[in-house]
RNA sequence: GGCGGGUUGCCCGAGUGGUCAAUGGGAGCGGACUGUAAAUCCGUCGGCUUAGCCUACGAAGGUUCGAACCCUUCACCCGCCA
């Protein structure tokens, strides 16, 4: 990862820059010296995902730029819930799985961000500065400087108000987020928050408040909305599920044929904000996507890139061999033992011991499908074992099926493939 | 607090006593075509010990031979009025 020498510029390049607050003034103190900025992760949920490395990766890319970031984990935000882009009240969590987010959140962020130097990384939690603050001293030293009409006004809460309303604790949302900003400014000397578009509101609430309080001024910069050629959010996988960072979620092997599938329309722009692959690369797998798709290059370069970046170097060889194995063709029977093995880890696997099972349970548990589901794709036509056809709804495999003795390789139609190994 | 309207499968949405596991669309899944793509076409789309059975139409009761559909109570949502 190279030093960026403009980060600005960087960052419209790839796309990232959806509105800021004076353009001309933020080129300028980014220009004079490094900035503090940072950017907000709730924890709601036991992992990040893949979206979330868009403003997550534009940190670091402000931090190539000699800029220092602050990560800030949610743990009271998350508490409250944002009511920003959604259209329903978020389920409260107990204080316990917020407190377990936070640490998995911090424990993510800290693999993409560095910890040294002066442009050294520092990872926050607003909890720190809200568990102690009172109702009353809240109400009257934050809350004082909220006109409510202004705060009905923002879109996040407008947006709500047409849809079914909103509570007051997701209506306060954006007073916290606003005393982060306050907070963070005054500890760090913070004059720059970043996040999704969708945060615009609360950005802006910030400035208003540190500006009233102490006379401070700041900057906003959001990243659009980006959509999937299919108008999904970035990262959401063709199941609809998300894509997540953790390997207990999502393997490396998962994430890995996530991105070779990444439509041709879409990895252009899945390069520019998920990779730090420099312009004259991305802009020459641009062409060759164009010239030859077929070859999906850009979908292969993304997919190593980004794995490497999630789950490391070595883990991109095991999946690429696994993925070689898997997706070769016929002759699994001539693959050797070694490759199964690792194909093993990465792919989708399930231990048995004992007489075989039938084919259907072996699907059905692996590849967690109800037992329809997994009949109804012998049905379809759709279940392979060995690269095979299954047609008989009762199989069981038989003996001579084990390769090398141990493994099985089921699939269900083109891409869902399971690895089965006997125990000795 | 009063009156009216609503709550259906992953989502939207039809159904208003039997022929309803419930029309249609979207999403998903499988097949064909391809590049493990897109688009298109076909099939499928609650569960199970699958020619059958079980569970389901906000919750709980009731009427009926039979209820998603009728009645009662409760919960939540949306309007209008106070």
């Amino acid at each position: 990862m190279a030093p960026v020498d403009d980060v600005l510029a960087d960052l419209e390049w790839r796309g990232l820059v959806a509105v800021t607050t004076d353009r001309e003034a933020l080129a300028r103190d980014l220009a004079a010296g490094p900035v503090t900025l940072y950017c907000g992760f709730d924890p709601t949920a036991d992992s990040l995902h893949v979206g979330n490395l868009v403003p997550l990766f534009a940190l670091r890319r402000f931090q190539l730029g000699g800029h220092r970031p602050l990560a800030l984990a949610g743990g009271a935000t998350g508490f409250i819930g944002d009511p920003s882009g959604r259209t329903s009240e978020r389920q409260l969590q107990s204080p316990e799985v917020i407190a377990g987010r936070v640490k998995v959140l911090q424990a993510q962020m800290q693999r993409f961000l560095s910890f040294e130097g002066p442009a050294g990384a520092l990872l926050v939690d607003n909890l720190d500065w809200t568990a102690e603050l009172t109702v009353l001293d809240f109400l009257r030293d934050v809350g004082k400087h909220f006109p409510v009409n202004q705060m009905l006004a923002r879109e996040s809460v407008s947006a709500r108000l047409e849809s079914g309303g909103l509570s007051f604790t997701e209506f306060s949302y954006q007073l916290l987020q606003s005393l982060d900003f306050l907070e963070l400014h005054r500890r760090y000397g913070c004059t720059l928050q970043v996040g999704a578009t969708d945060q615009w509101g609360n950005i802006t609430a910030g400035l208003d408040y540190m500006r009233r309080v102490d006379g401070a001024h700041g900057h906003a910069l959001t990243f659009p909305l980006i959509t999937d050629a299919s108008g999904q959010k970035i990262g959401k996988s063709t199941g609809g599920g998300s894509v997540w960072l953790d390997a207990r979620m999502t393997s490396p092997y998962a994430l890995w044929q996530f991105c070779l599938n990444v439509d041709d329309r879409d990895v252009g722009t899945y390069l520019r904000l998920l990779t730090f692959v420099g312009r004259a690369e991305v802009e020459a797998l641009d062409v060759a996507t164009a010239e030859r798709p077929h070859a999906r290059a850009a979908q292969r370069r993304l997919a190593d890139e980004l794995v490497a970046l999630v789950h490391g170097p070595d883990e991109v060889r095991r999946v690429q061999a696994a993925s070689a194995a898997l997706f070769g063709g016929g002759a699994l029977g001539e693959l050797d033992e070694d490759t199964l093995v690792s194909a093993l880890s990465e792919a989708p696997s399930l231990q048995v011991s004992g007489p075989t099972p039938p084919f259907v349970e072996l699907l059905a548990e692996g590849l967690s499908l109800s037992r329809s589901d997994a009949r109804r794709a012998v049905k379809e036509g759709g279940a392979y074992l060995n690269n095979t056809k299954v047609t008989d709804e009762a199989a069981v495999p038989a003996d001579s099926a084990w390769l090398h003795g141990r493994f099985l390789v089921l699939r269900k139609g083109k891409r869902n493939v399971l690895v089965v190994e006997r125990q000795a």
